[in-house]
DNA sequence: GCCATTGATACGGATTCCGTATTGATCAAG
DNA sequence: CTTGATCAATACGGAATCCGTATCAATGGC
């Protein structure tokens, strides 16, 4: 099938025009080789297309069908090279976040709405996923770019801080510490802590460890669970105490209050990706991770 | 925008192998041009569409997307061609027919059937013509083809006969002349006839009074109606007799009763066409019709 | 460090394709 | 009936394109 494109389009611009004459000057071209093109035209498909007299051109019923879906095809080739150009400069396309839950109570929402204004045509997907298994799905190429509080960034992959937060306390509503509007750290000794597993957020996990040690003591651990909402719900209760980042204060629940802690420990959360990963939709992005993070 | 097809089963298969060697081996061509027709193809997209080094080559993410395009593309092309093809022969498109009242009691149907089993893909379009009107809609396009008992036939039009049946009287079923098994016309006379107006359905009109005449009497009419149907439904309410096409008989009537009469008189149905009609369907449903004469 | 593999480049020959000029057919006007 | 105008098809020469062979350059395995 030696069909070419320029057939189509003289194809499609005599049959507009049902003149040799005015279809070639439209064409830029001269008239011989619009008949040649054509007659080639007919010769491939095996079909007549026009039905000639030396005074008029008409189309068959068989050049009206192939008008059509000619109309159609080169309608197809436009759009593809558009869209494909519209690919590489990151404006169309699939970006796959992954993200934990820390980094959704505080920079993920408004990072994906700046993101999305920009880019209205890339399909943003978001994945939660637990801060220990973010380095790998993003190794692996399941996500593009990641937004967490980052661990032991292996080589290879890319790290951007777009936002810093004070871890702070929460405790029972009816607890004698909430009186107080900052809390010395070495009050909560003796109090039974409720935290992440070390095993699915190293990161926060240590952070919370590391500050009663600093402060002294060695946190007794009473309970243990995947969610930092559910910390805060079980503090609610009067289960025990927590440090958590101060974003989770969005979390109104009548029985937990969060306080001020006496020393300053940064939760950071930033963007990470894969250095070789080559979506062209994550350069537009990291700039706006970029902006947000001033 | 020069892309051509070529470029594209190239870029393709080149996708599909990712090596251009066997990728230029399966499309027959050296290697050399295989790299030239994808560098340009890249050039006028304005795309990198593969990320090569000499060891081995993938497709970028705008790549990717060009692939599934430049397919679709392909296939559509693949497909237009076909169709087209499938559109001179005739086996798809439309075919409009215009048909009489008499002809759907008749020859219609079972011809429809025939044609629409030999030709699956095209799309019969039926249109009910008063007699009057089908030369004038054969004439300027409206329909391909009519089927009908024809009437005066201007030059441009074809007929081909395929059916021909009896007239015969259709009575009240309490009429003394109910009793015979064949009636003399000329029994007729005196009783009040329901017929077709002579405008609107000339030549059936005509052997009807015709009929009559050449028996020695002039038909009273007491009734005209548009439909054949109608008539026998008001000969069955005991209103008048007429002559009618035999297959009207199908028409299963408790107040009405067909009889043969005593001369013969045909009611013939045919197709009729416009002689520059060039549907490419028309030939073979001329040919149904012609199998369907015998 | 050598060699095999692989994609890019150089160059010559063949093909394709365009434009000018011309032909042939048809229709309208005198 | 003849002539001229119009329009698509054909003839032909020159230019551009494109392919294939040969070669180069870069990379990775042994």
């Amino acid at each position: 099938m030696a069909i070419d494109f320029r057939q189509l389009r003289y194809f499609v611009t005599l049959a507009d025009t049902l003149h040799f004459g005015r279809a070639a000057a439209l064409l830029h071209i001269s008239q011989p080789p619009l008949s040649r093109q054509i007659a080639a035209l007919e010769e491939e498909l095996g079909v007549t297309l026009f039905k000639r007299s030396s005074r008029q051109v008409e189309l068959t019923v068989a050049g009206r069908h192939f008008h059509q879906q000619a109309v159609r095809i080169i309608e197809a080739l436009d759009g593809a090279v558009r869209s494909t150009q519209a690919t590489e400069r990151g404006e169309r396309g699939v970006l796959r976040i992954g993200f934990t839950m820390s980094a959704a109570w505080s920079v993920l929402p408004p990072l994906i709405k700046a993101y999305g204004d920009g880019a209205p045509e890339v399909d943003v997907q978001l994945n939660e996923v637990l801060p220990r298994e973010l380095n790998d799905v993003l190794i692996s190429g399941k996500v593009d770019v990641g937004i967490a509080f980052p661990w032991q960034r292996p080589a290879g992959l890319e790290y951007l801080p777009i936002h810093a937060e004070p871890l702070c306390a929460v405790l029972p509503a009816a607890h004698p510490l909430a009186r107080q509007t900052e809390v010395a750290v070495a009050d909560l000794a003796g109090e039974p802590f409720i935290t992440l597993p070390a095993a699915t957020a190293p990161a926060l996990h240590e952070l919370v460890i590391g500050c009663c040690r600093e402060s002294g003591f060695e946190p007794r651990i009473r309970l243990e669970t995947h969610l930092q909402q559910t910390i805060v719900n079980l503090v609610a209760e009067g289960l025990g105490v927590s440090l958590v980042p101060w974003s989770m204060s969005k979390m109104q629940l009548p029985g937990a209050v969060f306080r001020a802690i006496s020393v300053t420990r940064m939760v950071e959360q930033g963007v990470i990706w894969a250095a070789g990963n080559d979506n062209p939709c994550l350069p537009h992005f990291l700039a706006c991770a970029r902006v947000f993070g001033r």
